[in-house]
DNA sequence: GCGAGTTCATTGGTCGACCAACGAATTCAC
DNA sequence: GTGAATTCGTTGGTCGACCAATGAACTCGC
């Protein structure tokens, strides 16, 4: 009765169980690494995202902001909301069509940018540490592969 | 020490940035996809971990439950609210130490069972889609040593 | 036995993230 | 030009997840 719940017949590799698993522990993990280093520069974990993007892009809409993080747009109004209350982003109506908002970076937040690099930097090591460049190169590889897979599930 | 941060000039493999991020857009793909196969089965993205581990363990204290799944307490009990809500889970105080909630499954909950393991199976073919034998393997084995690596963390 | 510390769970607060529904602005059709 | 789709952002509701602080129960020391 104990079942067999992912037979796929090929799970030979160290079974740490379904690699879904081990992926969705490794996020986890990876998330609460990076919202630690993070936290030092103000920022919450998800937010240098976007704020990446802004520095890299200039002045962007919302909705471009939405569809380039892959985020729910009422994600980002919140997420816009919290940091243009703490002075990192600036928000104006575009007045070409004033159904658009318009987001930048403040100036200030420019400040945090080498740090947010830093941050990630470290991160990255943190996460790669101890593999050789033939793994690190084979696990981009990969996820770039599962990327592709999981953004064709397209619901429908 | 400083600078050069990601560019080792080593990473010429398909460069979708920094794997930290590849990797937090994949984690979030995936929860997403499992969300949305999950969601006939009435549980949310995440709980059918918690459930998952209630079918195998049988009864078992909230504090080793969170343990277990490596989240803060304060999120199990969040969780077995809702769970205990839509009646997945019952929990009972132990009469041994009136601390201790001790959570099992409930007996309807078990035929969520099969459905869970099975779009669980889903979601893994999924992801993997597209990957030979070799590339899963590797992935899981990498995947494994990230896993190590970002737990010791352990920020002290 | 009584107080100090520890363990356990809960509460409150914050943030990310989703969906569904809505109102406002613009574009498109007629 | 008026009305119907569409686009854009917001709001409300729900859930996962964290941290910090609190209260309840137990354990240990004396």
């Amino acid at each position: 009765m104990t079942s067999e719940p992912t037979r796929t017949e090929a799970t030979e590799a160290g079974d740490d169980g379904p690699v879904s698993q081990t992926l969705a522990r490794v996020s986890r993990l990876h998330r609460l690494s990076g919202g630690k280093l993070l936290r030092p520069t103000g920022l919450c974990s998800g937010q240098e995202f976007l704020m990446m993007t802004l520095w890299r892009e200039g002045s962007v809409r919302q909705s471009e902001l939405a569809k380039t993080l892959d985020l729910d747009p009422s994600t980002v109004t919140l997420m816009l909301r919290r940091l243009e209350q703490g002075g990192h982003v600036v928000r104006t109506r575009d007045p070409q069509d004033r159904r658009v908002m318009l987001v930048r970076a403040s100036a200030e937040s420019y400040a945090l940018r080498p740090k947010v690099a830093q941050v990630w930097a470290q991160l990255e090591e943190h996460t790669l540490d101890g593999l050789d460049d033939e793994e690190r190169e084979a696990f981009a590889r990969i996820l770039s592969k599962i990327e592709k897979n999981l953004s064709s599930t397209d619901d429908g």
